[in-house]
DNA sequence: CTTGACCCTCCAGCGGCTGGAGGGTGGAAG
DNA sequence: CTTCCACCCTCCAGCCGCTGGAGGGTCAAG
């Protein structure tokens, strides 16, 4: 019984383009070649070994492997190691995709929590739960934060309860050699090269959502301080910005649609003249 | 700050070669070319946008899908959709992989059971249990069996006890025109086109595995009837036929190490005329 | 002036095909 | 006898995302 290459496709379920490619690679040899029209010929053993390329290709195997499997063996126990290796294969490949399918998931879980979140642009009083943050903290100008993201997000990001912060120690605003910590929420105190752990007080925090990128940020400043002034308040350091949405992960993103929060404690002033006293 | 393409590459952490490649490609441009030698040059700006072209290669887009996304987005927000649309493609990646990993398994593990396997090359006698299987009986020369395997596996292999068999109605050898089955135990009845089920009675039964090829089974059962014979009992038929290692669902095999349990229930001359009186 | 570390362009190759151009063959229909 | 169609052939380009190498220019240090 012989096929023409057409014919042999059918039987097969191989393209002829792919015979033509098999032939050529000495995968999958026609039974005879008319020398004459160069016509391709194939039999049933071509299309036992045919069918058993077809298996191997469906089990991810590549051409070569599949040649050397179907050089080296001759019965379906002889595959047995090729298979178990190839199935740590698929395993890690597994692995692989379920890592990358895990960032994703992150991302877009990120992404939801801060378009759910309602933004009020007024000034809000919240009290604030102390916390223990991980940072890092330099003298500096404000613009050198970003640096110290990446490096800290790193070693810190495992045990982080939610995104990052900066701490600004000073009293009053500073161009050049600010006191700034950028830092991080954890769940457990960590220290480990610049980075350390303390404990962050809470307390009855006067706050505003600043819309805008950094360099206008001292606008949303002045309302706070004015309005600490307007309630007899006074501001206790340190205050601390929290990037809900800034420079993306993967975009600059618009600056203008950047949110920053600015969470300043205050005290009264005659509690703290009392206490005090 | 500019970086030539070396320094950059460290910055951006993709390869010489591959930042040539995403200039050529319109991926990632450099900043500046000098017209007299040519050299690259980077800045920051590109070092942003190589940062998220590495972040979306991570995740497995096509430098086709960063371009349309780097050229239609500007905020991480946009990309959701995307994001959404890439988990799936991995969700269904993985399904694909798990299935590869599942045919592996079985595989190794049919493989494991006939390993493990202790071949008795001596007759036995063995209590069948009534089973129920699911067929395709035709008349017809031996050799046509195996054609009947593939429809049988494809519609019956879902609800397959074990191995597939041969049942054989005829009481004498036929060389043509036998009456064949080829079946396989299931565990609930399925009739579908040419595919039929029905119990098929257990019993006491002489059995005996023969290795080698198909065309010297009559050996085997020349022993069988001899042994039935001595023993003062009758053959009743069907007898069956079990493939435990046949051409391999890859190789064709060796038929030398072929292995193929005949079953043949047996009783007693006296029993059989007590009942039939 | 040489050395060596850069940089450049251009081309080939990986794997596993697919598509198409350009041409031959064989049988049936008009 | 021509024409058409369905086959078959070979050879080359293209996909993707780079990588490697040949062959040559550039730049700063020794």
């Amino acid at each position: 019984m012989e096929y023409l290459i057409g014919e042999f496709s059918l039987v097969a379920r191989l393209s002829v383009k792919t015979l033509r490619f098999y032939h050529e690679e000495g995968l999958l040899l026609p039974s005879r070649i008319d020398a004459v029209t160069g016509y391709r010929y194939y039999d049933e053993a071509a299309a036992g070994r045919a069918a058993a390329i077809r298996e191997l290709r469906a089990l991810g195997f590549s051409l070569d492997a599949i040649k050397e499997i179907l050089s080296r063996c001759e019965d379906d126990e002889d595959i047995v190691p090729y298979l178990e290796r190839r199935g740590e294969e698929i395993a890690s490949e597994i692995e692989d995709s379920r890592a990358t399918q895990r960032m994703i998931q992150e991302f877009l879980e990120r992404q939801k929590e801060i378009q759910g979140m309602n933004v009020d642009r007024n000034i809000v009083i919240k009290e604030l739960p102390e916390l223990t943050v991980a940072g890092i903290r330099f003298k500096g100008k404000y613009d050198q934060v970003g640096k110290y993201f990446g490096p800290l997000m790193k070693r810190a990001g495992k045990y982080a309860l939610s995104g990052p912060m900066t701490i600004y120690h000073d009293r009053e605003y500073r161009d050049e050699d600010a006191d700034i910590e950028v830092c991080v929420p954890v769940r457990k105190a960590l220290n480990e090269g610049e980075l350390a752990s303390h404990p962050l007080a809470g307390g009855r925090a006067v706050t505003l959502i600043h819309q805008g990128p950094y360099d206008t940020i001292s606008d949303s400043y002045r309302k706070i301080g004015a309005y600490i002034k307007d309630c007899g308040l006074r501001a206790s350091v340190p205050s601390r910005e929290i990037y809900i949405k800034g420079p993306g992960l993967i975009f600059m993103g618009n600056p203008k649609k950047y949110l920053t929060e600015i969470q300043v404690i205050a005290v009264h002033v005659d509690d703290e003249a009392s206490r005090a006293s």
